[in-house]
DNA sequence: TCTTGACCTTCCCCTTGCGGTAATCTTTAA
DNA sequence: TTAAAGATTACCGCAAGGGGAAGGTCAAGA
């Protein structure tokens, strides 16, 4: 099929699975042409790649679990680690995003919000030092 | 003072003073060596533009606050939208990332883990209907 | 047959926020 | 004097494509 067909069935863009292409994920075969031609196997292969980034996994990670996926001589072992290091690194960036939330958090009830020019949230951004 | 001085002050690096003045977020003076010369009011810029970028504002955002910083006739009020925007868009990463991390979790959780190339993982990500 | 419009192709620039490196000054200390 | 340290500009690179230009193809209607 060709790849607008190919990226409406996989929920992806058409320039998504250039990309994806151009850096050796998959490699659809090309009608006389040249247009590219993806079989069903590319199609399972694109669904994969997006359940995989919707999940949080970088292109990277997809290329080593569509590695362990065609190995038929893998290790579950192997497939779970990585989505533990994922999981570990997901975890990292709630703690990040849940500090600043709190530091916004602190800002934002430390602002009356009002006409006036005094605000506690660029006085806090400043350090407390400016003068204006 | 010169930039590896502010930078150390400013918790920040040389690279990245040179980058903020690239995209004119300050304009430190020039010695008459071509040095960059940065007073004590440029440094408590870089302070601020150090903690807006530690609560989660992009350096956009932080010309915008530094906007208000810089205009007294500011409303608290606009400081204040900015901050609750931001908080928005933080809230809506962390739900994102929580989703991301029950997926992964529910995958962690259905795989042995073991020597054996049966994977749950890979077969959830191939929607289940893959062959290998 | 011609044409029009919808596809497809490759190619290159743009995004964020700097990091890395190179080539080239200037200053400083021995 | 010379060597090291620190400064300057300039360019390339990252992730993951998006946007758009310039041009080839294909299917349908007049």
């Amino acid at each position: 099929m060709n790849i607008s067909q190919a990226a409406q069935r996989s929920g992806l863009t058409a320039k998504a699975l250039r990309y994806y292409e151009s850096i050796h994920l998959l490699s659809p075969k090309r009608a006389g042409n040249g247009y590219r031609d993806y079989s069903e196997r590319d199609l399972e292969t694109l669904h994969f790649i997006r359940r995989a980034r919707a999940v949080g996994f970088t292109v990277d990670e997809v290329r080593s679990l569509l590695v362990l996926h065609h190995n038929p001589s893998r290790r579950s072992h192997d497939a779970k680690a990585l989505v533990e290091e994922k999981l570990t690194h997901i975890e990292a960036q709630l703690r990040d995003l849940r500090e600043m939330r709190g530091a916004l958090r602190r800002l934002a009830d430390s602002c009356a919000g009002d006409e006036s020019p005094e605000c506690a949230i660029l006085d806090s951004l400043c350090g407390g030092v400016c003068d204006g």
